[in-house]
DNA sequence: CAGTATCCAAGCGGATACTG
DNA sequence: CAGTATCCGCTTGGATACTG
């Protein structure tokens, strides 16, 4: 799987931050798990209709394999699994926050 | 071009968020454009040495549309044009300015 | 419940060549 | 200089079916 969409021109943090975060539905589950602390796998695709099943797998793997997120697994029947932030992830919060805040505010202009 | 990549499902203004600024290389030209207050094409051009041409004319054409950015034309020869920030393009500051922050926060953790 | 495997279509995006 | 047009390969991502 390529990861190396960016290659971070040296002066530009950004791309840096995008090379994390510019998942297609990344900073949307990040979002989720800064509200509701945990989120089983379920649960996070109820709050994300339109992410298929298959895709969230993928962004919840590649933001694991980043450090973002962690994973726990219950070894009960049915199988549960909870998903949380790592420390990594939660310095995430004031950016995801402000994504936020601007939709807010974007949406209040535009309806 | 198919412009509702995300379908915004309410209660995630974060959606709403990324409807305007996930394109690949959009943020990057934002960034670019808050440091500089006003830049030529082929200055963008070499500040992002990994976007093509192409690319970088068809992010800017996204942005404009969506009144993020302003561009100005000089009919001089050869012909010069200069890119920068519409009044709601500034609201995107702090959002960039976050993202720039925790970028140098990822690299030093990471060299 | 929480995923993975396979298949396949659409469109993203690079390379190249051309224009005002 | 500042783009646009065309071609085309490769990845993205949906649909569906299957598994522990």
């Amino acid at each position: 799987m390529p990861r190396h969409i960016y290659n971070c021109s040296e002066g530009c943090p950004v791309e840096s931050t995008l090379q994390i975060i510019s998942g297609k539905w990344k900073s949307v589950i990040i979002y989720h798990l800064i509200k509701k602390k945990h989120c089983r796998f379920n649960e996070l695709q109820k709050l994300m209709p339109n992410c298929s099943r298959r895709m969230l797998s993928l962004q919840l793997k590649e933001l694991k394999s980043d450090q973002i997120i962690d994973k726990t697994i219950f070894p009960t029947v049915p199988p549960k699994t909870s998903y949380q932030l790592t420390a990594l992830g939660e310095t995430l919060t004031p950016l995801i926050l402000e994504m936020e805040k601007w939709g807010d505010k974007y949406n209040q202009l535009h309806e």
